[in-house]
DNA sequence: TGAATTGTTGACAGGTAAGACAGGTTTAAT
DNA sequence: ATTAAACCTGTCTTACCTGTCAACAATTCA
């Protein structure tokens, strides 16, 4: 069972420095989305729409709030790109799943909501373009970044971004350049 | 085997975020269905009573227990397979998602949770054992059935079902047949 | 048999809603 | 620049819902 998170109007209130009277108006407004319990009507919002709204409002984003913001979803069949992918963004400080395959990475997309995919154009790269449009064409998945590590010798990035890539790295990676992009790419 | 028909009080407190003391209230009040165990008064409370809370409740449903019986998802490149399964089953009273590639296939699977996946062997063979694979490894998705429809001349039905498949179609699948089988694996 | 786990019950402290009011800030008009 | 209006925010109060804690019961497992 995955652990929906979600905060009360007090807690909302403390994380923004505000009154908690200020957080049921933002809801009562339909600026901050939320729910009510049953009982006396106690809101509860899920902190996936809390850190939309802070977003959304240039407020600062308190760091044990950002976890979603900081998974990373990898996806490839090259061996050293999985091991140094893996190795080199725990080491960063992000949260990463890899899967081998586009179908596997396309449960853990929707199932894991990670902020940024890391795709091998090595093996996928006839897949690469479609799942690329695909992200881009659905406003669900359409704020999840995108960073492609192409073949080695590949050295045409400009058709990746055209593709809608954020960001290409040529392979084969190196660790430092992966975590360096994978930050600019975030925000960090 | 984590039949997910009950939930105790705890569960639910925890699928929407409150203590499980509230929910035994709600339950108290009467505004949550539940029954009790013979022993110490156990609460257990039906799914579908559950989901049906939440809705009158505007409170989210959790994706995994989202009723969806009725829904199937169709993993299919072949035009005439696409065409023919979709108002097939949609005929058939089934609600029906068609995607194109296993990466699609894979996020519509997690996001809408069909009871349901037909996958073409034609174009995706080489990826449907791996997606077989992948769906009976993981409990998640261990009670969605998967109907092969092959292609034509492959006549070796037992390798799918070895593979993991409920069911085989020798394609190109006859619209009744296909309609048969579907209720057959949803026990319609 | 006894320990560990999980769920219930009761009592109590704490938190939250809702309305009303006062103070501060922004916006617009003079 | 000054004034007034409009709006937002914080504070206060009352009522009652919710979380926490402790003790206990049923079930499971070794």
């Amino acid at each position: 069972m995955n652990e929906l998170h979600v905060l009360t109007t007090g807690e909302a209130a403390r994380y923004c420095g505000v009154n908690f009277r200020t957080v049921i108006r933002w809801i009562e407004r339909g600026q901050l989305k939320a729910y009510k319990l049953p009982g006396r009507g106690d809101h509860r919002i899920c902190v996936e729409d809390f850190v939309g709204f802070l977003q959304d409002n240039a407020m600062p984003v308190p760091t044990e709030l950002a976890a979603a913001s900081r998974k990373v979803l990898v996806l490839a069949q090259r061996p050293e790109l999985i091991a140094t992918g893996r190795q080199a963004l725990q080491q960063g400080g992000f949260e990463v799943e890899v899967a081998g395959n586009s179908f596997v990475a396309g449960t853990m997309l929707a199932a894991a909501k990670p902020a940024l995919l890391v795709i091998d154009a090595g093996l996928e790269q006839a897949n690469a373009f479609a799942i690329i449009d695909h992200l881009r064409s659905r406003g669900e998945f359409a704020n999840v970044r995108v960073l492609v590590v192409t073949e080695a010798g590949d050295n045409d990035s400009q058709r990746w971004l055209e593709g809608g890539a954020d960001a290409v790295i040529q392979g084969p990676a190196d660790r430092a350049e992966l975590v360096a992009k994978v930050k600019l790419l975030l925000d960090m």
